[in-house]
RNA sequence: GUGCGAUUAGCUCAUUUGGUAGAGCGCCCGCUUGACUCGCGGGAGGCGACAGGUUCAAAUCCUGUAUCGCAUACCA
């Protein structure tokens, strides 16, 4: 009859005593799964996880990613989708490899010195090692992802699929192999996209050097051994007097040259001098123009960035060191003009080591950018895909319509291979197969390089899905949402549309939301040599994985970057806390049966209305007399409930959780509860039942729009109800999102 | 240089697309009120960067200035 309070209620909330066993219970219900979910849903519902890195553990940005996804998983789960949460983690080539390579360093050994062989073994075992504790991590987020699902991108079908759609673009001369200007990076050995570049602003010496008749100015004097064309601007009338193609004898660094005039329009007449000589093997600019005039090209520099034999004396000398020693002998040649002493520009660096990046002239693989960024634009424009907030599509529409063809081998060897064979490797007789097997006749190796990680991640949604003939890709392409950070709008995003585009001709996500990065609590950026790095899983065992979750939503509008403190998550374990309390006191008022009475014994004031709208409780029925003031109060639930949905429906997933907050602790707590005490005491029953009821429904239903919010203690309240709602077992996490209107 | 964004209470940030500014933490005063001291009640504190404009009405729209952040480019 009446209803004992549990125990447990009579304490301070405390988080760790419920979350390992909730996640259990979840993942064991099978309701991760979409397969297995109540009823029967037809509406598919679908996000896929942005594949961590599996090279460490969990951080902040990844709880961000996942507890936006998860708190639109479980709404959507609740309101009756056929709802998937794909998990997966990424191989992450080069950044794995280089968290590996540090690994090494400090063992004191190298990857120069093993076998290619040696080292994907050592890192798979490293990956596969890290992939665990990350999907822990994950399962400690309280994410309700598939986990029958996880997919890995080095998963042999993975491969597969990627080699196919290397196979098909190949075919569709959507890339070549061509001899280019990459971006080389000296220390990593291996050439990067311009994505995994940056560009770092310092200032250095600016040098005037006599080139013949000319002065030209360079920061670069290292790379000039080889410069015999000097260009200039057709109009400039400083240098009318010389023609095209002119040569001259002029003295330089070790012995005479000839050097050859080019005029062409691209030079800046304002600049400098307004004349430059051109260095077309460490430079993509002069190595355009050489093209254009069809110049001899020589390197200078070696893979290592040191002085080829071209430069004599200095030959085997790095850069740095070399440089002040060419300057020197220039000057006491008397063709030192003068010296900037402060020269501000931007330098090219390795967006890992920082250390400048050195052009190099190679034979590499591209993927020929302007088709695929058209169908990309076009999707966009169409509206197939929306971005949050908007003005990313603006971001998105210019790096569209200045695409750079994309280098996609790296000289690495964690990576997906690049599936083809290769004759005479590195010179101008190239000759190319994409053979499975190897083709008959002398002289073919297997290529060495693998695949640029985007360009497996690029196609994501793709093979997550098991794309072209998965019952999933059928099922969930295009999927609903992809969530993610806001500096992954170059790197993956658009990478995901082109591939989506060009090969299933579907845009692979209808939204794009974009969050901002996190931040300390100063606002500093998180980085390791600020030494602000946190823990999140610290964090959330410290105050509870409800309270981090609801730290990093609040306040986070989309694209915007946050701060986060110890103070603010704190400030949610005591909501939780609050949340808890609130149950202790609304359980404690009750006084009634738990299920509705025995037909009209003519005593009882009860209806039998239990299925009246979806707020009913199922557990008290509803008193006949509701009195006005309650009346009020569920009338002012219903309008909670419809602005959460809305909210959620607009991704505003910041002011639903805000809402939520400020409704359950001063609304509900401070005013509705505090209002119904005189109620409760009332010796009129009309009086304390109507309270009852409300308080109870009004609970109830914070409870269910809250448990996206705050899954484990949600759950954890909901199972200890007294109750038990025989159509959807008695977890929260399938029971029906409270609303006016059938969703589905 | 160009593009995007920001500038609101001591700090960190909201304000749901124009209608007399809100939260958390901090601060001050008072409460051991039978749910909660991880609490309750009350309070101080903002010309919403600056200068103009549009409007009956602007933190919100427009123009300009300043500062900061992010992105992106050239520099031979």
């Amino acid at each position: 009859m009446g209803y004992t309070l549990p125990e447990k209620f009579l304490k301070p909330y405390e988080p760790s005593d419920c979350e390992a066993r909730l996640y259990d219970v979840w993942e064991k219900s099978g309701y991760f799964n979409p397969d297995n979910l109540p009823d029967d849903r037809i509406k598919p519902w679908c996000t896929i996880m942005p594949p961590p890195n599996a090279n460490g553990r969990l951080h902040v940005g990844h709880c961000l990613d996942i507890t936006l996804k998860d708190i639109l998983t479980r709404w959507r789960r609740m309101q009756g989708y056929k709802v998937l949460f794909l998990p997966g983690s990424d191989h992450a080539g080069f950044e794995t490899q280089i968290v590996y390579e540090k690994k090494l360093e400090k063992e004191g050994r190298t990857r120069f010195q093993m076998t290619s062989d040696e080292l994907y073994k050592e890192i798979m075992d490293f990956t596969l090692e890290n992939k665990k504790v990350m999907q822990d991590d994950i399962r400690k987020m309280g994410t309700s992802c598939d986990w029958s699902r996880d997919t890995f991108t080095l998963d042999p079908d993975i491969v597969k699929n990627v080699h196919n759609t290397f196979r098909k673009m190949y075919k569709d001369e959507l890339i070549y192999r061509g001899k280019r200007s990459i971006n080389w990076c000296p220390k990593h050995q291996t050439s990067l996209s311009d994505v995994e570049t940056e560009f770092i602003e310092q200032n250095d010496p600016f040098y005037y050097f006599q080139y013949g008749p000319f002065v030209i100015g360079t920061s670069r004097p290292e790379t000039k051994f080889a410069d015999k064309y000097i260009v200039v601007h057709p109009d400039d009338k400083r240098y009318s007097q010389y023609e095209n193609g002119q040569v001259f004898e002029i003295e330089w660094i070790n012995d005479p040259i000839k050097a050859t005039i080019i005029k062409d329009e691209i030079i800046d007449k304002e600049l400098g001098t307004g004349a430059m000589t051109i260095t077309p093997w460490h430079s993509d600019v002069d190595f355009a123009l050489a093209q254009k005039h069809n110049l001899p090209i020589e390197q200078i520099i070696d893979e290592h960035g040191k002085l080829l034999p071209i430069a004599e004396e200095f030959a085997g000398m790095k850069i740095e060191d070399a440089r002040p020693k060419i300057v020197e002998k220039l000057k006491m040649k008397g063709l030192l003009v003068k010296i900037d002493e402060k020269y501000n520009h931007a330098v090219k660096v390795c967006y890992k080591c920082k250390r400048p990046i050195e052009p190099q002239i190679k034979q590499q693989w591209f993927v020929k950018m302007q088709p695929l960024a058209e169908i990309a634009l076009k999707a966009v424009q169409d509206g197939k895909v929306k971005f949050l907030s908007e003005s990313f599509e603006k971001t998105f529409t210019y790096w569209m319509n200045n695409t750079v063809d994309w280098n996609i081998s790296r000289q690495i060897v964690w990576g997906i291979s690049i599936p083809a064979w290769i004759k005479n490797k590195g010179t101008d007789k190239e000759e190319i197969s994409l053979e499975i097997d190897k083709p008959s006749g002398d002289g073919w190796e297997k290529e060495t390089d693998t695949f640029d990680t985007w360009f497996s991640s690029g196609q994501w949604p793709l093979l997550t899905l098991k794309y072209p003939d998965g019952k999933d890709f059928k099922t969930y392409y295009p999927t609903d949402v992809m969530e993610t950070g806001r500096d992954l709008i170059f790197k993956w995003i658009p990478r995901m549309i082109m591939f989506g585009m060009y090969l299933a001709n579907k845009e692979p996500f209808k939204i794009v939301y974009l969050h901002g990065m996190i931040n300390d609590e100063h606002n500093q950026k998180i980085s390791k040599s600020k030494g602000n790095v946190f823990s999140p899983i610290e964090l959330a065992e410290e105050f509870g994985t409800d309270a981090l979750r609801m730290s990093l939503i609040i306040g986070n509008v989309p694209g915007s970057d946050m701060a986060l403190s110890k103070d603010k998550i704190r400030a949610y374990k005591k909501f939780a806390n609050k949340l808890w309390n609130i149950t202790r006191f609304v359980l404690g008022t009750i006084e009634v049966p738990l299920t509705p009475a025995p037909d009209d014994a003519g005593e009882l004031p009860y209806s039998r209305g239990a299925k009246e709208n979806m707020y009913t409780s199922h557990i008290l029925a509803k008193p006949k007399n509701i009195i006005p003031n309650h009346e009020k109060y569920l009338e002012e639930l219903s309008t909670l409930v419809e602005t959460i949905t809305k909210y959620l429906e607009d991704y505003k997933l910041y002011l639903a959780g805000e809402d939520l907050y400020h409704y359950i602790w001063h609304t509900f707590a401070d005013d509705i509860i505090e209002s119904c005490k005189a109620d409760l005491e009332s010796d009129d029953v009309n009086h304390r039942l109507s309270a009852q009821y409300t308080l109870y429904e009004i609970l109830t239903t914070c409870l269910r729009l809250l448990h996206p919010f705050m899954p484990f203690i949600t759950e954890e309240i909901w199972q200890s109800l007294p109750h038990h709602n025989k159509e959807h077992g008695t977890m929260l996490i399938v029971a029906p999102w409270p609303s006016h209107i059938q969703q589905l």
